[in-house]
DNA sequence: ATAAAGTCTATAATATTAGTATAGTTTTAT
DNA sequence: ATAAAACTATACTAATATTATAGACTTTAT
């Protein structure tokens, strides 16, 4: 069940980003800031800020002064959002994916076990993911260094 | 966050013993009934049902009418312990393992956005994989079917 | 004009997954 | 004795995913 680099490193920068929307004017970032304030490797971000950014959850100024900043207010992005952008469905198998149902082997799936219960994971996460927003994220962080 | 097919055989392999041992005395089923029921690969399955056979959750019996059986009884047994055995810890990030814990990038640990929500996500997920057993599993099915 | 910054594509290196194949050994009911 | 069944171990492959790295290109403030 676990996190690839891709997912984590853009879910690291874009909390980053949220964090800089609400204590800079401008909300922008360079790659290479982040990068360095988040321990990635600048390359392998740039795809990643890429990915993110032509599903539209974030916006870039090219040229002197540019950088990434999100597209929308940090509390209408949602981790959901960002994880399926880079990491694909939730679902630990596709029988019970929301977004990317595909039938898996049982003979039916109305009475499968397993795809009960993995029915149940999946929302169990969803229910997270899609319910914490950026911003919620910030005020928690905030919340544990005070 | 997906299920490894070698997770997701394994756990339906349990669930078919589970049912075994519910519905027939010996409780003892062959790997080929088990392959050929759950249409997984025969020596595929053989590895599987070996891992869980050295993690002590299921038993064997070689020879003429020999076969596997569960090594407790199914509500002895939850989805959690097969899972571990055949992909590991259910955490997302190793930050928030409580079974292989280790340390990840972040500056602090107490203060890590990203943690405290994979923190839940691994809590969701082993709220209902330990909780859930495979009688549970059994019995669900059955009310499903009715 | 120049340098800073993002864009895009390709490729490499490594790891994991999902098996398949081989080749036996051991146990046990009949 | 024989056949059925599990046990052990290895190792090989083929595909896919992961984790990057490199380099050429485009845009923009100054």
């Amino acid at each position: 069940m676990r996190l690839s680099k891709r997912g984590e490193y853009g879910l690291r920068a874009m909390i980053s980003l949220a964090e800089v929307q609400k204590n800079s004017p401008t909300g922008m970032t360079q790659i290479r800031e982040i990068a360095q304030k988040e321990q990635i490797p600048a390359k392998f971000l740039e795809q990643i800020l890429l990915a993110l950014k032509n599903a539209g959850l974030v916006h870039s100024k090219m040229g002197v002064g540019g950088g990434y900043y999100l597209a929308k207010p940090a509390d209408e992005i949602t981790l959901g959002q960002v994880f399926r952008v880079l990491d694909g469905p939730i679902a630990p198998i596709r029988c019970v994916s929301q977004m990317a149902y595909e039938p898996c082997g049982c003979p039916d799936e109305e009475t499968c076990g397993l795809r009960m219960v993995m029915g149940d994971v999946r929302n169990a996460i969803a229910n997270i993911l899609d319910r914490t927003t950026l911003a919620a994220v910030v005020e928690r962080m905030e919340a544990a260094r005070a």
